[in-house]
DNA sequence: CGCGCGATTGAGTAATTTCAAATCTAGTGG
DNA sequence: CCACTAGATTTGAAATTACTCAATCGCGCG
């Protein structure tokens, strides 16, 4: 649990025992089951999350009712509603559990204290920061360019896994098809 | 020029005017005339860019020859192949001018420099960085539950200069459908 | 065994693309 | 100032693609 969390952020910067149990010292381990909801639509976001294991999936439904899967989130990832939780308003994304899932918590003012407290940790948000743009702009070239064939290819080949662990239905939510036409892509 | 950049900085992070000229003099100044490139694809991407003035567009060019655009920049916009400029790689993006426009150009090396010197200025592009982050997780969003109709208002809605100064075959390729299938939205 | 969830298949419908042509507009040079 | 041209916009019609709705199939689990 510990370990997880500091071989991942010693993979951008590297920390002294004193330091990394400050670190720690502002998360707060929690457990979920699958189908639990780490954050629901309409409420208040406290937490950003480090996910030590199991897969999260998160959402928006949109005006017409029907919901679609923004990201999933796999060991080492760090998912929230991230407007809401930067914003302190309330959340328009679901956080829900694909599977049992343990993460470590932190709030939005421990965040802001890491960030102020050490250096090392201000330039490994700025990091991660960085790679979470790059990959939604990567996303959103998918989006563009390619058709829903190719972005299943793409998915298959950057997260192999993932298509043991959850059903196409949710695959489909992921690349804006419906599970009809995900399904005809294969025959 | 300079205090566009400035107080552009300074809606986050206040700075002497000592740490400002710091700052400042690890810019250098470029104009470009419309349709010209500051990033070509294929090429090394030197620089991330400050739009001080002006309107640029970034775009891909996908498999089968088609460009699409994957975000406009103007006024106050930071913008750059940023898988390219952080892991210094060939550009899979150009970035072309709309209009006549101005920017301060930021090499690599300077812009560490600046974050490891200048706490503030880590954090300023901290704050920037995830507020790119949220936006283009909006963008996918949009695209994911929008049909191009609601992205269009959106976007209208957003970037109200847009309209004048980009004909619609631009705003076309920036939400993803033919020029013919915007036009007849109107209709 | 029966239930529930996921995956597949079919048929009809709706939306978007493509290709083509006509029209309109702004900027250029004479 | 006008004629010309390149780019932008609109419109039409056919073809493609994806969606919806419905029914069926298959599998694992209680």
């Amino acid at each position: 649990m510990q370990e997880k969390l500091r071989s991942h952020i010693e993979e951008v910067v590297l920390l002294t025992n004193d330091e990394f149990s400050l670190i720690y010292s502002l998360f707060t381990a929690k457990q979920f089951k699958k189908k639990e909801f780490l954050i629901q639509e309409g409420e208040k976001v406290k937490y950003a999350y480090f996910v030590v294991s199991g897969l999260l999936k998160l959402t928006h439904t949109d005006d017409s009712g029907k919901t679609h899967i923004i990201s999933f989130a796999m060991e080492d990832w760090w998912e929230s509603d991230f407007p809401a939780y930067f914003n302190q308003t309330k959340a328009t994304m679901s956080l829900q559990c694909l599977e049992d899932t343990n993460v470590l918590c932190l709030s939005l003012e421990n965040y802001q204290k890491l960030c102020s407290d050490l250096q090392k940790m201000q330039s490994f948000f700025l990091k991660k920061a960085n790679s979470g743009f790059i990959g939604s702009q990567k996303r959103i070239i998918s989006l563009l360019t390619t058709n829903a064939k190719g972005r299943y290819d793409q998915l298959l080949k950057q997260y192999p896994t993932l298509f043991q662990r959850v059903p196409k239905t949710q695959l489909a939510l992921y690349l804006g098809v419906s599970r009809e036409t995900l399904s005809r892509l294969f025959s």
